[in-house]
DNA sequence: CCCGATTGTTTACATTTGTAAATAACTACG
DNA sequence: CGTAGTTATTTACAAATGTAAACAATCGGG
């Protein structure tokens, strides 16, 4: 149990209202998730239901209402899925997945520079 | 069949060998796999049958040989799984996405030279 | 206190994925 | 020309995933 659980592409959605949000009603996800999304409620709740069992989510119960928060830090499971797709689809090399994005998105001056220092730091080190 | 097909992790490792040696024999595909990873020949196969069927490899025959070729481009799959993954694990948001590898890699000297200038050439267009 | 609405639990089902063995087809050596 | 050894095709099967309906428990308003 001490295994980070494997977030499927459509959990991440509401593992990041979650992180967003919680401690959060099951009804408050589930509008957030309409927003742009397709999924039916029952749907939404499968989700919370697997990701509680994979140890991803934890809950309180108020009545009968649950109240969900993440039980594995954004961070952390962040970590282990970028590693996974650096290694896939980039071979690990990240200097070429930086490049990828860099190129492919519009980035705001600000986010420019912000990143311009990120490296100078990471220079000097 | 104009669609990009969806490609599995497992997968990506393959496709990976071929686009890096194309066109390729199976066996040679199987060779260059079982370096780092555990699949059996036989296993490597049924990933090459998928990646047929779904349209990413095409082959040539040769006697009872095939030689495989990617069908889909490189870029344009990164591209797509790329997206994918910006935006269930960053929202979409490509600031953080950069940030987070740029703080969890090593970079060489000369890689942060190679991505300063890419920001440069970025915020002057 | 009963009943409709809400919330959570269970069950369902097709598809994809990881993993591979069984079988068929073909080729090349003896 | 038959047969051992490749190669490719078919079949297998459990687990995960996307998608949701059916069912059960409970809460709140009348």
């Amino acid at each position: 149990m001490a295994e980070l659980p494997e977030i499927s592409p459509a959990e991440w959605q509401v593992m990041n209202v979650v992180w967003e949000r919680q401690p959060v009603a099951a009804s408050d996800i589930i509008k957030a998730l309409q927003v742009d999304s397709e999924w039916t409620p029952a749907t939404i709740r499968t989700f919370l239901h697997r990701l509680v069992k994979k140890g991803a989510l934890k809950y309180v119960a108020d009545g009968n209402r649950y109240f969900y928060r993440s039980a594995v830090a954004k961070s952390t499971t962040i970590k282990k899925v970028s590693r996974s797709f650096l290694q896939s689809v980039f071979g690990g090399e990240t200097g070429p997945l930086i490049a990828h994005f860099v190129q492919s998105t519009n980035l705001s001056a600000d986010e420019i520079e912000q990143l311009r220092q990120l490296l100078e730091r990471k220079e000097t080190k």
